[in-house]
RNA sequence: GGCCUUAUCGUCUAACGGUUAGGACAUCGGCUUUUCAAGCCGGUAAUCCGGGUUCGAUUCCCGGUAGGGUCACCA
């Protein structure tokens, strides 16, 4: 079973159902990393079986979701390769291939009954309270044996379990893993609509492209055993079986799925999240390296990533330690990509390169640049403050000394060299004029609330330099007019 | 309900028979300081319960409890 030589082949293999959300990116992620660390190859399938749940446009979404995180394929839609077509609907030739081999291996039967009939079987079996197999109703196939046996793609064509019995294999995440009988069953392999189903399709889709990784959600342990007797019936080699923990909601109560809130992966795009962030996060949650590292880069992932790193529970979404990863990476951008990323969320009057290191020293993302525009914490900016005159006043210091302390400090902005007028100048000259003071609020609140009117800023070097002398003045001279009046 | 599976601070996790049970996020406190942010330092906080096995269990086994998954002509 094992054949270490043969190159790792990882897949991941969406149905076009709608958005892609992050329990989708995570295994995206896995099979990715997996693909890349064993210079192997990382195969994107579209697995639009189902026309009836199928949303149009959800392949480009899907598509431009993948190009967001980075997350390239080797093979797949766009780009084609080596097994076109990536797309299941453009592969019933294959499965038709298949379905004549379990056909004629007496492995497979049209299905006798309508869907209604077997709702019956199943009703029957819910009221005595017995769980419902679909085998234990399989139609007499000896009447189909001996000649081709006939399937005409007007009923379903089902799987004939070779075997019952219990099946136990290894996963490369949950080791040991067994099912009972009652997990086989004759399951649907062609449904009447031509289309194969899952279970089927992706078996043969896997055989055909020589995947030797299986990353999948752990919601597809208990068909396991299906897979696992179609393996036997087809006379094919296993892949590698790899299940994933569940991500769960914020309540950590249910796996997270689009019902539960689950979003979009790409609103994390329109909210500032950085790709890189996301998937250094995103790859934190049921795997960890094992050292005290948190910040990995893509490069640095691959070569840590390991599957027998990866946990067995469900890993509670965490907004809280997500705002932190991505603010690491900001943290981590240069100059210009700071800028370029802040400006973004600027409107044209606030795009100044001064502005840039306050605002992201004070955001994890950049929506919350705009909750910073939202409640006026930029309109210092702009805008001259509007404010009680009381509000100067630090602590429970006298008028008079704010008021002198004020005209110190516009003394000292005033005779600055407009070529020394930075906040590091700034800074100096005025911190000596605080320290001669018995309290450094006495000038500093004065001076910081006389430049922003607010009770939340930046220091007043800082204000100062980004309003500029003139400004800075004005606005000095106008706190102490309003102090005098 | 049957079957499968999981279980360490509030959260993500490390420790794969011997540790004062470690780290990160969050939280709380301190420093810095004119407020906020950032930064630095520190605190609170966990092995689900009950039995075994063992000189010794977070770790192995069994049972319980709780959670999750699954029982489709969906994937």
């Amino acid at each position: 079973m094992e054949n270490t030589t043969k190159k790792v082949v990882t897949r991941f293999a969406p149905s076009p159902t709608g958005f892609m959300h992050v329990g989708g990116v995570r295994t995206a992620i896995f099979a990715y990393l997996w693909a890349r660390k064993n210079n192997g190859t990382f195969i994107l399938r579209i697995e639009d079986t189902d026309k009836e749940r199928e949303v149009e446009g959800s392949i480009e979404h899907i598509i431009k979701s993948l190009k967001w995180f980075g997350l390239d394929w080797d093979e797949g839609p766009d780009i084609g390769g080596p097994n076109a077509p990536y797309k299941q609907s453009e592969r019933l030739d294959s499965y038709q291939k298949y379905a004549k081999i379990l056909l004629e291996k007496g492995f497979a039967y049209a299905d006798p009954y309508t869907e209604d009939e077997v709702e019956v079987f199943r009703k029957k079996a819910e009221e005595e309270k017995r769980p419902f197999l679909y085998r234990e109703h399989r139609p007499d196939l000896s009447a189909q044996a001996g000649n081709p046996p006939t399937w005409d793609g007007s009923k379903p064509l089902r799987f004939k379990v070779p075997e019952i019995k219990r099946y136990e294999w290894e996963d490369l995440v949950f080791g040991h893993l067994s099912a009972g009988e009652e997990a086989l069953d004759d399951f649907i392999l062609i449904k009447s609509d031509g289309y194969p189903t899952y279970n089927f399709a992706h078996i043969i889709d896997d055989l055909e492209m020589g995947v030797t990784h299986v990353m999948r959600g752990q919601e597809f342990i208990s068909s396991t055993p299906k897979f696992l007797s179609l393996y036997d019936a087809l006379g094919i080699e296993r892949p590698h079986l790899v299940t994933l923990p569940p991500i769960m909601g914020k309540d950590g109560k249910k796996k997270l799925g689009k019902r539960d809130g689950a979003k979009d992966v790409l609103e994390y795009d329109d909210d500032g999240y950085l790709p890189e962030a996301m998937i250094n996060f995103l790859s934190f949650l049921g795997w960890n390296p094992g050292g005290e590292k948190e910040i990995y880069s893509k490069k640095e992932l691959i070569e840590a990533f390991d599957i027998s790193r990866i946990g067995h529970s469900g890993a509670m979404w965490n907004d809280d330690k997500l705002d932190w990863v991505n603010k690491e990476y900001i943290k981590m951008l240069s100059e210009g990509e700071k800028e370029s990323y802040i400006f973004e969320w600027l409107p044209k009057e606030l795009q100044i390169k001064k502005l840039v290191p306050i605002i992201t020293e004070r955001i994890s993302k950049g929506s919350d640049i705009k909750t910073m525009i939202e409640a006026g914490e930029l309109d210092f900016f702009y805008k001259e403050p509007v404010y009680e005159k009381e509000k100067l006043i630090y602590k429970d210091t006298d008028k008079e000394i704010i008021i002198s302390n004020l005209k110190n400090a516009l003394e000292v902005i005033t005779m600055t060299e407009e070529e020394n007028y930075n906040k590091e100048n700034l800074k100096t000259l005025l911190m000596e004029l605080a320290d001669s003071l018995e309290n450094r609020g006495q000038i500093l609140h004065p001076l910081r609330f006389a430049l922003s009117g607010l009770d939340k800023s930046p220091d007043p070097f800082i204000l100062a330099d980004i309003l500029g002398k003139e400004e800075t003045i004005k606005r000095i001279n106008k706190a102490i007019s309003n102090l005098s009046s």
